[in-house]
RNA sequence: GCGCCCGUAGCUCAGCUGGAUAGAGUGCUGCCCUCCGAAGGCAGAGGUCACAGGUUCGAAUCCUGUCGGGCGCGCCA
């Protein structure tokens, strides 16, 4: 019913306007594990908030901008020169990914010969003082070969269909946008020079060594840290600072970020910054989630995105299912490393938790698909549940049943989706448990009925919660 | 060297705004289908909550230190 699928929900929000920001991944590639569980718990995140009466918009935050999109650019270039069968030097530090030899392909048949050029120009690593000299020394050849625009276009080509993918794999795995806002739209539009333009105003620029600096000492950041470096660049941190300056106009009264926890030390000069533009960091909240680890037949697997060694994410839920993948990413604390068992994950069986909820669901719906005409009886002249439900283990399900809102309020405002699934897996005990001992089609009708309306409030339940977890209920498995 | 996170049962982890005999899953042992789904239930074994101090009537929880692990510490993004 409306009213059943309502009951969880809660107005402890008050209608405030708050943005997730999450996955956020830089466009160079596919989603790969750990991206998945940045992408689980935000989207997570984002259904308690909304469930909690919060006006929720999702975001994902596209590094456009920069040196890594240069690297893509030319990782594909001299993947499409490979093709043609000219022996280019192939610089370490470039992705390698067997996912950029397909977009390279898609750029012959679309371009032709027509970027056929330059391929003696691009120097081998010996020539360069070290690998990411060489890398640069490449980008600046294949920039020289192409001209400025049409470089510009294999890299907008290249993002383009990554972003693409990305979008599919996390459609696929249940996970929604509402914006997808262009780092590189922050330089287009003048919000970065607007944003140093103010730091400048309040004083918080100098100049050093022939750089800007903005003085993020002044709010607690360990060191001062480069806008513009010296040949004039603005560094990722510059456009941030407009970014999370943007975030703020919009107008959120919450902005929560799900960050991995490799940028944690981040963390300081944001709230710098937003200080020194007068606003208040306190309304930012940072999720950090830990890196997922791959372990494989018992060892820990490294992964390289550069390598393009790394498990995606596609092949993960290919792999294991969506419920499955969602679950287990959701059900540790987002600061403790997490242990992806593939071995585990893989094993269509109950070693993963996510069954044994389902499970207590689909048994209730088989009950009252048994149940015929009686599921449907009116309660007694005068019954009340209380009188008919004097079981210990009743009343213990009634009491978790009753906390049902107040635990989607407590996660939510935590920012702790895993106290969601912990509450699954106790309901789920206490059913399994009432259950095998406690037949509920009996004779009496009043104790019948008031049994099925418990266990129908505990399918409720379970339904409403995987809902908020994005993840099936089953009526029958 | 400095900073952040972490160290709880064989393994994977909850519990951490202090409160009574520290919990779950998994693994191990033994039981429970003439009974609405055994992908389930019940019981047992298994822990000096890394270690040492401190605060407190009371500490897994707060503070300090030591040891161990992860991640950061760019005019990269």
């Amino acid at each position: 019913s409306e009213a059943g699928a309502a009951y969880g929900r809660n107005n402890s929000g008050d209608g405030a306007r708050v943005q997730v920001e999450f996955v956020s991944a830089n466009p160079t590639g596919p989603l790969h594990i750990g991206h998945g569980r940045g992408a689980a718990i935000g989207s997570v995140l984002a259904n308690l908030l909304a469930a909690s009466g919060y006006q929720v918009e999702r975001e994902y935050y596209v590094n456009d901008a920069g040196r890594q999109m240069d690297i893509l650019a030319l990782s594909v270039w001299l993947r499409y020169l490979q093709s043609f069968g000219h022996d280019v030097p192939f610089p370490a530090q470039a992705y390698r990914g067997a996912y950029i030899e397909d977009i390279a392909r898609e750029l012959r048949e679309r371009e032709g010969e027509t970027l056929l050029r330059g391929a003696g120009s691009v120097p081998p690593a010996t020539a360069s003082a070290d690998e990411e000299r060489h890398l640069d020394d490449a980008i600046a050849a294949a920039r020289a070969a192409l001209g400025g625009e049409v470089f510009n276009r294999v890299r907008d080509y290249a993002k383009d269909i990554i972003l693409a993918e990305i979008a599919t794999d996390l459609r696929g795995f249940g996970v929604e946008f509402d914006c997808w806002y262009s780092e590189a739209s922050l330089t287009r539009n003048g919000a970065i020079d607007a944003a140093i333009a103010e730091l400048i105003e309040a004083g918080f620029i100098y100049q050093a060594a022939g750089a800007q600096w903005f003085r993020s000492t002044d709010y607690g950041d360990e060191k001062d840290r480069v806008v513009v470096r010296d040949n004039g660049v603005k560094t990722y941190f510059a456009a941030d600072i407009a970014y999370h300056r943007e975030k703020f106009a919009r107008g959120f009264a919450r902005v929560v970020n799900i960050w991995g926890a490799d940028h944690h030390g981040y963390i300081p000069r944001v709230r710098a910054a937003l200080k020194a533009l007068g606003l208040n960091d306190g309304q930012l909240d940072v999720v950090l989630v830990q890196f997922a680890s791959l372990v494989r037949g018992g060892e820990k697997v490294a992964m390289s995105t550069r390598a393009g060694e790394f498990v995606t994410l596609k092949q993960l839920v290919d792999e294991v299912g969506v419920d499955a993948a969602r679950y287990f990413y959701v059900m540790r604390r987002a600061d403790q490393h997490l242990e992806f068992d593939i071995a585990l994950a893989t094993a269509q069986n109950n070693d993963n938790p996510v069954y044994y909820v389902q499970y207590a669901h689909a048994r209730i719906c088989s009950v009252f698909r048994q149940a015929g005409p009686r599921s449907a009886i009116a309660a007694p002249a005068g019954a009340r549940l209380a009188e008919f439900l004097r079981e210990a283990p009743e009343r213990r399900l009634a009491l978790v049943l009753a906390r049902f809102a107040e635990v989607v309020a407590g996660a939510a405002s935590a920012a702790e989706p895993h106290q969601l699934t912990n509450y699954l897996r106790e309901l789920a005990t206490e059913f399994h448990a009432y259950y095998n001992g406690h037949k509920v089609l009996v004779d009496d009708v009043g104790v019948c009925w008031a049994r099925l309306r418990l266990i129908d409030a505990v399918r409720q339940v379970i339904a409403n919660a995987l809902a908020l977890l994005a993840i099936s209920a089953p009526s029958e498995m």
